[in-house]
DNA sequence: TTTTTAGTCAACACTGGTGTGCATTAAGGG
DNA sequence: CCCTTAATGCACACCAGTGTTGACTAAAAA
């Protein structure tokens, strides 16, 4: 009504209008990431993703020309905010160079993959379905950092450290969807935290087993060497 | 050419007509966690488990209205299949109600995940997507036992058991995907096997730290009991 | 022999995502 | 003031999956 100018298409008026198109392409990359986490990788289309961005559909296909791309984009971006979020402040909290004391580090782990289950719950989809190499610039950096503090004489020099990175990444990043799908409330979503938190230090600290019990083992994994 | 009695559709002369609707079933079910497997559940469709199963489209709506229902269907499938054959001879190698000795426990659990990839990635991402409770019966069998072997003094009596089994299980599900993704030949496939059993059983026994190095976890979490 | 069951085949209407093209704004910079 | 950039809105062709229906057949069960 305001203006007949318009015939038929064309900007709406008083649109944004983005002088910054960085901006723009991160609210697309956000809602891809929300949109995987709610509701998993089927739904990441270009059409979902640029409604929950509130983004022209267009607008989307300009910075990520196929879905394949905007796919891979989202993975590559989870990638740099976990690195960005989780070693961000490193400095504060830790030397360079060195790995948390390690409860810290499960602590910090933990409460980062509970705060941000959408970057957790994108991450093992990609580790899920990635069928090469996982490049990702944050497994790499944990697994650094991971070795400096064994190599420090912190940890168990007869580690495998990839596999036990593995172990407590995977772990704390699945865990915050286990805890929602099983806590009805806040406090109850606390609790689990907590719960894996404890265990976690615990089977790191003291393992799972009975020493004694376990002769077998004991001789086979005891002496601090990498079994042949 | 043969018969032309056909007007126009009807079924084809001579193809499987099963006096076993089951195995059809079943055909389609092994279908759907093949492409579950393969291409994720994105790939999950009706069409595509029909071709796959090598079953006509109308055959598959006939025993699942839905896709849901065959989603449904297909994780409630996985969750049994599991527990058959990792529970099914479970006699033969263990007492009635009683867990494996550990090493084996873990040696069979990642055998298993590493023989059944198809199995343990469907089971992955139907824990990744449930909102609700898991009720998946493979997974209370395991809590179970694990429960029972450490009742039998076996392992630490403080340990969080659903917690504990969360990370076996977790892991050594998605150990075979990191694996292959990680891995050229099959030699090295079987190597990351050897590496991931190693290393649980290791930490398992012993935990992953130098405890002199960390008295403020010893006086945490060493009196064997859980804390506060 | 008749009937029921399990399955095949083809057609159809419908939905929703894909990717492209184009006219149209709005803002900022030279 | 004009030009470029970022974005909108909309139309179009296309494809693939969904779910349904109706005609048909082979084999087992009654």
């Amino acid at each position: 009504m305001a203006k007949a100018t318009t015939k038929t298409g064309g900007a709406q008026r008083g649109r944004r209008n983005n002088s910054d198109p960085e901006s723009t392409r991160r609210d697309i990359l956000q809602a891809a990431v929300e949109v995987l986490a709610k509701d998993g990788p089927e739904s990441l289309t270009v059409s979902e993703v640029a409604r929950r961005a509130e983004v022209n559909r267009g607008t989307a296909y300009q910075h990520f020309p196929t879905r394949e791309d905007l796919a891979h984009a989202t993975a590559e971006w989870v990638g740099q905010r976990m690195y960005d979020e989780f070693f961000g402040d490193f400095k504060a909290v830790a030397k360079e160079n060195e790995f948390y004391p390690p409860a810290l580090a499960q602590k910090r782990l933990s409460k980062f993959a509970m705060e941000n289950p959408e970057l957790g719950r994108a991450w093992l989809y990609d580790v899920m379905t990635s069928t090469g190499e996982v490049t990702d610039k944050f497994w790499k950096e944990y697994v650094k950092r991971l070795q400096q503090f064994i190599d420090n004489g912190h940890g168990r020099q007869d580690i495998d450290v990839e596999v036990y990175a593995f172990v407590t990444l995977v772990t704390s990043m699945m865990w915050p969807i286990w805890a929602d799908a099983h806590s009805r409330s806040k406090k109850a979503r606390g609790l689990m935290e907590q719960r894996f938190i404890d265990e976690m230090l615990r089977l790191t600290m003291f393992g799972a087993l009975v020493p004694e019990q376990h002769p077998d083992l004991q001789a086979r994994y005891g002496n601090g060497k990498k079994p042949a």
